[in-house]
This record gives structure tokens, sequence and C-alpha cells, in this order.
DNA sequence: TTGTATGCGTTATCAA
DNA sequence: TTGATAACGCATACAA
């Protein structure tokens, strides 16, 4: 059960595979007579290039690589579906590929998709895909372009698409000061390994600490606990700051994830929110508004951003060398629910 | 910046092309010497064959395609991280589609990865390529390994993988009657469009009104809301449940999504579980023992599931033929928490 | 034991 | 305005 191909529609019309492939490729020369007359029995026969075909020999893939770190987090899949809505709007396929924290899949995986499946261009959501190695990659495929969305990449050639984070964490922490919170604590993502080298990661703990020391609180290391962007990271980190001493009376969790996970050592301890302690997130995922308390936190453009990058890309594709600035910032946006207080 | 061919390597070596092919592909036929030789060059050159002509050549593609109805929805993605993963083990590319809860996106991802990216195999998880849709395209495909989960494909060549959530539902609202509830309402599934051909979805139906009828309580048109299998969905049923009449002193969701909706709806109308409404789940996703209360739930084997995917799928494309029955049916568990009472 | 040659379905360069 | 034809990188039947 052969496929349809360019000999079949070509034998059938009497001309060359050459004058169908034309057609087919909307090539200016073409007279309108053939053009129809081929059109015709195209789409009569059902003919469909065969993309494998088509990008052995051009070098450019029609798809569109993505590689995510965390598919099992609502942050980026949110992203990953407006992205790929997006792309699939414009006609692309999308091969999406998630990494589990890992930097040895996520390398594997951008390896695969530039390399084996010679994709047309790639989208990395997270930082899990090492910058050397993604360095390494595209000098073998130079000129595909390349959209990161929060991770910082220093290489040309790719555009990187951050959200202003460390603003978000700073109004994040001067709400709950302006509550009359004077323990303010935070459960930061990692510090090395996997998740570390998000954009918003450092950013946020700078926020943090701007809004602390405008408010002329002390610096106290057992306020800081360290998470994993997990929710039972974020469930660890606050049974370490209950144990730690006098518990804090506010927290801000890196994001929404380890905000629920908090939220449930919060009530194992036998503590209430807002009430002992109010508690604001990062994100915004679906969930954050479900949870008991519903939960306060700092919305990420997430539609924003897999917009901007489908928009990016299908820009750069387009044949435009220049896209814009290397790195855009997108504003975020404090929500205010019952986990701080009403 | 051309990549290193296998041309390149024979001419290094001072061996003819179809040698190097043979020492890559482990022909039997190599003697070892030349066989070693020729292996060093390759992995000195860091030769990687190119999976396109590859592809083109064998008609046999080395990814894996995976087509999944939700990727929001945790019952998803978590079977789609033990697969992906399982199938990374074994040396296999994967590529991820997501169907948004949308039959023609579901039926363009199985085109794209069947016709044009030529995938080796195909995982469909959920109810979003339509049967017809599938087996055209099998039919041009033919021999391809194909496994779906949760969806019941009369299509030979199929294998399916389904959980038993007629049990399951049977099982909780068994549960919820032993508890003493008597208005035991359910939040079911989608009666038609996207979801409504899920495996589970007429099952957990039908074990819900066989525990019913096993008690001998009334069926009552009233205590059925219908669904989407999504929060938003759950919500609304939920108050359309309340505002039917007398409220339901107990409450099915035919899953954890929906079951977090209806949590919210109880919630915003000062009624609270499992005091007032007892509650239970399906799916038993990560975040069902962390909402406040902790939810019941029914645990599908969504490891399972994904593994034995991995497996079935691996079985055929190692050449055994018929792998195993056609269809597979694995069991759920009833998990108790506080939404049900202590 | 090894090399030659053909073709997979395209695109692209020429010549006609 | 068209049609041969040579790659693209690989697998493989067949010849040596």
């Amino acid at each position: 059960v052969r496929s349809v191909t360019l000999h079949d529609v070509a034998q059938r019309c009497r001309v060359s595979i050459a004058t169908v492939s034309a057609v087919v490729n909307r090539a200016a020369w073409v007279p309108d007579a053939t053009r129809e007359r081929v059109q015709r029995v195209v789409d009569h026969m059902g003919y469909r290039p065969n993309q494998l075909a088509r990008t052995l020999k051009t070098r450019r893939g029609y798809a569109i690589g993505v590689v995510v770190s965390d598919l099992t987090n609502p942050f980026f899949t949110e992203i990953v579906r407006t992205l790929s809505n997006q792309l699939r709007a414009d006609g692309r396929a999308v091969f999406l590929c998630d990494s589990d924290h890992d930097y040895a899949h996520g390398a594997r995986n951008a390896a695969m998709l530039l390399d084996d499946a010679q994709i047309g261009g790639l989208v990395i959501i997270g930082d899990t895909v090492p910058e050397d190695v993604l360095a390494q990659r595209l000098r073998r495929r130079t000129g595909i372009p390349v959209v990161a969305i929060e991770r910082d990449y220093q290489l040309d050639g790719v555009n990187c698409l951050l959200a202003d984070s460390e603003g978000g964490a700073y109004e994040a922490t001067r709400h709950l000061i302006a509550l009359g919170r004077r323990r303010v604590a935070l459960v930061g993502g990692p510090v090395q390994g996997p998740g570390s080298a998000t954009f918003g990661r450092a950013q946020r703990h700078a926020g943090y600490l701007r809004a602390l020391a405008e408010a002329g609180l002390p610096h106290d290391a057992r306020l800081i606990a360290e998470g994993n962007f997990r929710s039972a990271g974020g469930y660890a980190a606050m049974q370490r700051l209950l144990h730690a001493g006098p518990h804090p009376d506010a927290v801000f969790a890196a994001n929404d994830l380890m905000a629920i996970g908090a939220l449930v050592a919060l009530r194992e301890a036998g503590l209430r929110a807002p009430d002992d302690v109010a508690l604001i997130g990062c994100d915004d995922i679906p969930i954050a508004a479900q949870t008991s308390p519903p939960l306060s936190t700092i919305a990420m453009p997430m539609r924003e951003l897999g917009e901007a990058a489908a928009a990016a890309l299908q820009e750069r594709l387009q044949g435009r060398r220049l896209p814009a600035p290397r790195c855009r910032r997108f504003a975020t946006r404090l929500v205010a629910r019952a986990s701080t207080g009403s």
C-alpha cells in the first residue's frame, strides 16, 4: 500500500515530476493553465508531499520541536498549550518532549529534535537544556530559530522570553509586609541542579530580599528554605521552616506548586492561612484559585509567553533575520486571594 | 557545516559505505577485525546515522508518537511520563502531541505522526483520535504497532489498555452508601463530544448505577449531572446538583479534576465535606492528596498503563506479531481519605 | 569478505 | 515553458 508520490501525479498528468513539484511549491513560473490542471489531479489523488524526503533534500524541517522541563507543572503545560495551538494555526507540526527535571534528558531531547528529527525550529521552556549542549548542537545546524522561555541563554540566534519575576517577588513580599507581617519567609527554588538555572529562580530570591531591605526588616537565614519547584519540595521546606524556631507569620513560595505543598504542611502543623501564616505563591496556575483557602499569587504571563514564542518563531521562519531584541521581558501581576487575608 | 555521513567514515577507513553501514547496523557478517576498526572511526568522528534518510529508505521510523487528549490533566501527564521514561530507556525518541479536547486536533496529530513524521509506533491516550480516522491512516501504514490507553478501538493491530473503571465506580459508590449516605449523586463525564468516548466514561456511569441498584436505592435523575472531565465542568455540575432540589449527601465524581471543582462549589455554597456531603473522585492524581480535605478517590493504575504501553510497543517492534490479547484490563483501587469521612 | 549500484521521494540546476 | 538529471544519506540486493 504505497502512498501517492510526485511520480504518480506526473504520470497521470503527462508532465514531469519537476512541474508537479513546482506546482506544489507554488513556483511563480508555472502558467495558470498547467497549474490548475496539475492541482486538480493533486487534489483528486490525495497527494501529500513526503516530508521526510523534503527535509532530507532541503535540510529545512517543517516541524517545530518543544522541550519542556516538567510536564507535570501546570505552569509549563499552560505555556505549551497556547504555544502549540498557535503553531498549529500557523500550519506547523509540533513535537513535544518532556525532560522530567533532568539535564541529561533535556540534552538528549534537544539532540534528538535538532539532529535526528531535523526540526525547523526549537522552543525550550525551562532550564533543562544545558547551554553548552545547545551551543554545540546549534553549531551544526546553524541558522535554525530557537526561542527560550524563562531561561536566559547567552547565545546569539536564540531569543529569550522572560517574565519579570524580580518585580513580582518584590510585590509579593511587599504585599505580605503591608499586611503587618514581620517574619516573612521564602520558600525558594533549588540553588543548584535542575531548576536552578530557571531565570525566575534567582530573580525571585532577589525580589524578596529587595522588599525586605526596603522595609528595614532584618535578613534572617532561618527564614529561607530551599525547595525544588515541586509540591513535595514546598512541603518539606515549610516543615523545615516550622521547626527552625518561632514560625514565620508569612511565606512567599517561589511557585504555586511549592505553595500548595506548604499549605499542606501548615495544615498538618495545625496552623491556618492566612490567620497564622499568610501565604503567597507564584505563577497563578489554574488550581491556585481552587485551593482552600484560595491561593494569592503572582500571575506569570503564560499566554503571552506562549504566543510571543510562536510569533517570534514564525517571524524568523519567514526569513527575516533579526528578531527584535534578543531578550524580551514580560510583566507579572499580583493576584490577591484569601491565603493572604481579605 | 555538514554533519558526518557514512561516506565520510568510509573514506577515512578506506572501506565502502556498505561496510560502514553494516557495522553501524550490527550485521552479522562483518569480521571482528574490520568491525572494530570501523567502529573506532565511527566513534572518533562522532558519526550519527541520519534518521530521516534511514526512515525514507526502510519505511520504518525509529521514533514513537504519542497523542494525548488533554495535557493539562495530570491523569494523562502521569501516564505520559512513565511511558516516555520507559521508551527513552529502550533507546527510542518520543514525540508528544496534545489534542486539547478536540477531535479535529486529534485527527491532525495522528495524521502528522503517521503520514508526515512516519513514526515507528503510536500510542494514543484518551479518546481524541476518531476511530475512522485511525482506521484510514492505518490502512496506508499497515503493520505499525498502535497502543491505545483508555479507549477501546475495535481495530486489529491496535492494542487496548483499559482500567477497570466500572469496578472502581462500583466500589466508590458502595463506599458512600456504606457510610450511611442515601442521596448519592454522580458528576459524570460528557455524554457526547470530546471525552465521551473515553473507555472509563460509560464504565463509571455503569458502576455507579450498579451499586445503587444493588443497595436498593431509587434511581433519581436529579442526582446525575454531566461534566466534562475538567475542573470547571465539575464546579458547574455541582452547582446544578445543589440547585436541583434537596442537596445530595454524597457525590461520586468521575474524575479528580471534576471532584476538585465540586469541592469549590460546595465550599462556596457553605457546605462542608464530608460532614454535609461526602465526596469521592477518580484517578488519584497527585493533588488529590493535597486538597482540603484530602480527596478520597479511585486510584487508576497510571504507572502500570504507561509501562504496559511501552512494553507492548517494544514487544511488537521486536518483531513478534501477536501481542497477547488485543485488550488488557487493569485493576483499580479505592483510596479513602478525609473527604468521605474518617 | 567486501564493493557497486540502485532507489526511497524530494528539490534544484540546467539544458532544451 | 518544460523536462532530464543530479544530489540528499542511507540500506540492500547482487556482483566480485
